[in-house]
DNA sequence: GTATAGTTCGAAACCGGTTTCGTAATGAGG
DNA sequence: CCTCATTACGAAACCGGTTTCGAACTATAC
């Protein structure tokens, strides 16, 4: 491995000065700046980012904490799409991305350990159960984070405006004449899933519609089974809906499933508005109307205010909702006059 | 930060002999190892990677290259799924992962550079253009690397039995009396799909099946636009096709979209079958019959052999083809027999 | 009591950089 | 020609560990 010290010695200039090139210092003439860089071209040489780290204490490393609940990690659409767009920023503001786990070696040990002794710079957070022990302990650390898709005062955060979602699904089926609408809902106990019931219910309220408790059916994971479980559950119900929002759009995979299992047609029997925008929605007949984030935001804007809170180390928090929009496409019907 | 310098002064050893306590020395008494463990307890000791990386050479960390051409890079449901299989065994046996990307801070600067700057032990490769110089670069350093869905004898490989899953697909189709088969490849350009190429033409000699240049379409990329415009040109055909085995589930999708469009009905008109077993196609309808990869294998597979690789620098490569599997769903049917 | 072997520990060098601070060389001004 | 301010460079300490090798100390054997 070639050095600075090799270069140094080829150039007959000291550690400090060759150094101090690569670090942009201006006490060092052209001349020698052009020798050195040459020198360091002819000997392949490449800067070592754990010696450099270890006395700047910085490690142009961000880690990632991507965990979701039903295990299948990286493959959550929704999960990959934001990590993607957050690491093409972080790439091009010269951050590499390393991924944070729960245990090292074998040996459970947290979070915040891992990112200690990794010594990352940053955080991005981005999990389905935001309860983990390990994950608070890392938020009451010193270390810069921001998270997606959570609320809480003791980071930066970001999430999509899921109550907006549920407003515009809502709104949308009463538009098109439903009266008797359903939710699906993502698990009550995961941030976005309590945002959407809150939403479906203050749009139910604010149109004047009834909401039965029965209309409300929570299902514990995002996953088309679930889906498909609640979906029956409803279908079995006295006073039928015509529509259902659901809160995920893998749940809403299960539930026209579910659905066209007990012959109903869709949307002719029944509309459906799904959340996320996942890439299948469009390509399922029919096609699934849903709400959709913007991942590509999510993912950039989360680079940013990260870089930038570890760059500033203030202790203003940052925060913001992005928007959200409904995608309209075949599975929603108007409501017939017929009985 | 507590170093081993600080447990050493409050225990009263020297730092050397905390360190060896650390890395299990056995030269250190059992009961001082007690103590200085206590002391690090008490302290908070957390020991820093990139210390200990500088002297030892070993970082601990396994590089991720990971690249396809569409560009939405971890969003590629099989890339993503190999990806965390892999993870889960590398972090097992205490490696980190780390995203390689082609440059640093905007400056271009190729993977092998960035592998070398960060000292990654290995580095799995999965990529879509294994045409890429920077790949070649990395695959000619000595930098252990396991490479997936190509084949190459500068590295440890793995990749499914492509051909074994044309075959699958060409005989099942065969076995239901289908005589006009059709292929739309994922571009000869790409390790899997001229694999996937080859299998079809070899299926159809050996079925002793007239393979007509026409009956091949080229569609340069994985996307479901690729196989829409691969499709509309078959449908175009004067003796058409009464199935089309597909080299990759997303171009399926595009292929059935534009069969549908055609007035098509798959099954009945038209039979299709896929490749990759992505999650949709057990929901799109009908529900794709394709070949499906073993990715938890594959991903497990190369962390075992690039790990092992790292432990043991040895000359041999390891080089596996994983088995496929055909998944009979629904979007194949008999043919009639009226002409 | 001495020779020998085994046990336990630490001094010091090293890994590859960064940074502070001092100094020599150079140039400007009078 | 002398003073003073700049400019250009380097010695040395430091970051937080690891590892070699020798020394001191203990235990065993004779």
């Amino acid at each position: 491995m070639i050095t600075i010290y090799d270069i140094a010695k080829k150039t007959g200039y000291s550690p400090t000065t060759v150094s101090k090139v690569f670090n942009n210092y201006t006490d060092v003439k052209e001349q020698t700046r052009q020798t050195i860089l040459q020198a360091a071209k002819e000997l392949g040489y490449l800067p070592n980012a754990h010696a450099r780290t270890l006395t700047t204490k910085k490690s142009w490393t961000i880690g990632v904490l991507f965990v979701e609940s039903s295990g299948i990690g990286m493959q959550h659409p929704f999960f990959s799409a934001v990590i993607e767009s957050f690491k093409q920023v972080a790439v091009s503001k010269g951050y590499a991305l390393m991924f944070i786990s729960k245990d090292v070696g074998g040996k459970q040990s947290g979070y915040l350990e891992n990112c200690k002794i990794r010594g990352v710079d940053g955080v991005v957070v981005i999990l389905s159960d935001y309860e983990d022990p390990y994950f608070k302990e890392l938020l009451d650390s010193d270390i810069p984070c921001v998270v997606l898709d959570y609320e809480t005062s003791q980071a930066h955060t970001l999430y999509s405006d899921n109550l907006e979602g549920s407003l515009l699904a809502v709104e949308y089926l009463y538009s098109l004449g439903h009266r008797k609408i359903a939710h699906i809902s993502g698990g009550i106990n995961t941030f976005a899933g309590s945002k959407r019931v809150q939403g479906y219910e203050l749009a139910m309220t604010r149109l004047n519609l009834e909401t039965k408790e029965s209309y409300i059916v929570d299902s514990a994971y995002y996953s088309i089974e679930s889906g498909y479980a609640a979906m029956v559950q409803i279908l079995d119900l006295q006073d039928r809906p015509t529509a259902v929002f659901v809160a995920g759009d893998h749940l809403a995979l299960g539930a026209m499933r579910a659905a066209r299992e007990r012959g109903l047609r869709i949307p002719n029997d029944l509309s459906i508005v799904g959340f996320d925008n996942i890439e299948l929605s469009q390509y399922i007949t029919p096609a699934l109307t849903t709400i959709a984030q913007d991942t590509a935001l999510m993912g950039s804007k989360a680079a940013d205010i990260l870089i930038h809170s570890i760059d500033n180390p203030s202790q203003v928090l940052e925060s913001a909702v992005l928007p959200v929009r409904l995608i309209v496409r075949d599975s929603c019907s108007s409501v017939t006059n017929a009985p």
